[in-house]
DNA sequence: CTGAAAGCGCTAACAC
DNA sequence: GTGTTAGCGCTTTCAG
């Protein structure tokens, strides 16, 4: 077959080549029942012969309806994103939807130009992950009534749903049992590129804190000069100490370890260092180092599925699904 | 604005709202010039009133295409293809292409299936990651002359462009530089999941061996009954010994690094480790891995760039660019 | 069970 | 300059 020079081949080809018309076509292509065996078997040898694909497009245009959805990142999240992508490819994938990727730079305002590309080209919704949406732009996205699947956090609204692990319950339960055991030098540090979640974190350790009577401190705050935070850590632990500092990304609590290790201390006998988001390098890292255990593969799947849900008007039970965390505790607690 | 029990409003809206003809408001839509001043804000006004958001379904149907690229990437492979991702979907933003994204299993025949909905979402090229694409479902896609832009190969076509880094002349002038040296007790270890890019290797390592009159006998295979490389290389390493062990991914390299510490081998003293794709890992890691620096972002950069240029039909100087490597040593070398 | 025809929203000749 | 009209490829009443 030479696609070069070759005619596209339509639904008025296929009809005419089986001696039909292209409503019959059209039946047997979307599998209604009614078409007679015989005129089938002719249609769908005529489908076959001239190798016919379906035009999605038009198909799209005349059901007012694209089967794609865009997918919302943070940029250069794909070291932590990447399993929760594969989860959500893989029920796309059963569910027959396209997923159009998009990834949004904290601060800078394109997540507009986001939102306007998705309503020119009619997705039938958009799953947004973690911070990447403010409200406004929320609202904004709301007068279109298109069903969102927010990613990270509890979201409440109208066509709105949401699948999130909670984190300030995970922080709060963690730290509460060092504060059991009177262990309460307890730091965190902070991820400048998240800085939503961190406010959750700061949240989540405040409270434990407060509930045993005592303030919360020691939010190591990474300066802006500073363009690692390795390089900040690696001055900050040369005169501070803590039992047990809390990370939120792999990268920064390797950058802690290697701190504290550099300067002398030892891990975890000296300091404990956790990680509030797990990743395979934690594994590979010596030490190891503990974690917090989050199902990104099942956050990706579950938003997808509830996003077909919201398609098809299925009904759903629960518009905000928590999703649970497992702590993996390695070679850098005690 | 109530998007819920709004009606739609398309081109006809704005036409009947600003008093001119459908034929006008297209051609303010694509900034025609024709169009005198004084209507054109009108329209403009119309527009603005009415939130009016052109179809690009519609559009894509009357055009015939859907300004959308395929991209395909091997499943799991975020951790290294991130940056890559970041490059393309940068570009693309700028010339306003939309990003599919597709994940393809090694070994499982799913690439037809991608192949299928490409085809019938019309999408204007595809862009395939490594080894994703064997050559008959690429000989299959030649057929619909689908402009294709392979990366991480040279691959050579009709409507093909490729962007790659030759990673066979890296690893061979990486490990001649050793046997120059007189240093010839050299090994690879297997990549399971990258079984063409180990081709690729050896190839490169055997010519170097050969070249100095040796042969190359030392690529460690990681036996199909171990789950991880790690589990194996344990093993290995409590009896083997090399001067220079190379593997293929961060996630190897490390696991070799382990396995060589844990039984009680000096790095780099005893044994060199070096790491064919780079990550930020491997300057985070103590020791830090010495590996080849490849241009990720780039790759991604330059692939959507010369898709943009094969779809606007612009003259292509070079169908295949080769993108330069750096070789970063670390802790890992002597 | 099948065909004819209207419509999905937009573009692009072609008139005026 | 602007309007008219014929598609783009498909779905879906509505007749028969």
């Amino acid at each position: 077959m030479d696609g070069k020079n070759m005619k596209r081949v339509t639904i008025y080809s296929v009809a005419h080549e089986a001696g039909v018309s292209l409503a019959t076509v059209s039946r047997v292509i979307n599998g209604s029942p009614v078409v007679r065996e015989d005129t089938r078997q002719k249609v769908q040898a005529a489908i076959a012969k001239l190798d016919y694909k379906p035009n999605a497009i038009a198909q799209g245009l005349a059901l007012q309806k694209t089967t794609s959805i865009a997918l919302v990142l943070p940029e250069s999240s794909f070291n932590y994103t990447g399993k929760l992508i594969n989860g959500l490819l893989n029920v796309a994938k059963i569910y027959k939807y396209n997923i159009i990727l998009h990834t949004s730079t904290a601060g800078i305002n394109e997540m507009n130009e986001i939102i306007e590309n998705v309503i020119k080209s009619r997705m039938d919704g958009i799953i947004v992950y973690n911070d990447t949406l403010k409200s406004e732009e929320l609202k904004n996205l709301k007068n279109y009534s298109i069903p969102i699947v927010y990613l990270g956090y509890c979201v409440e609204g109208d066509s709105i749903c949401s699948v999130y692990v909670d984190l300030e319950k995970a922080i709060y339960e963690f730290t509460s049992d060092y504060l059991k055991r009177g262990i309460d030098n307890i730091a965190l540090v902070e991820d400048r590129k998240n800085p939503l979640e961190m406010e959750v974190l700061e949240r989540g350790i405040t409270k434990a804190f407060k509930e045993y009577g005592k303030k919360f401190g020691n939010l190591i705050r990474i300066p802006s000069d500073y363009r690692t935070t390795y390089s900040y850590l690696r001055k900050y632990f040369s005169n501070h100490k803590h039992d047990l500092v809390i990370a939120n990304r792999d990268t920064q609590a390797v950058a802690t370890m290697n701190s504290c290790m550099e300067n002398g201390m030892k891990v975890p006998e000296d300091t404990e260092i956790f990680c509030m988001m797990d990743s395979k390098y934690n594994d590979i890292v010596r030490p190891r180092i503990s974690s917090l255990s989050i199902p990104t593969y099942d956050l990706g799947a579950v938003a997808m599925r509830i996003m077909t849900k919201m398609l098809n008007k299925d009904p759903i039970s629960d518009k905000s699904i928590e999703l649970s965390y497992l702590v993996s505790l390695r070679d850098t607690t005690k």
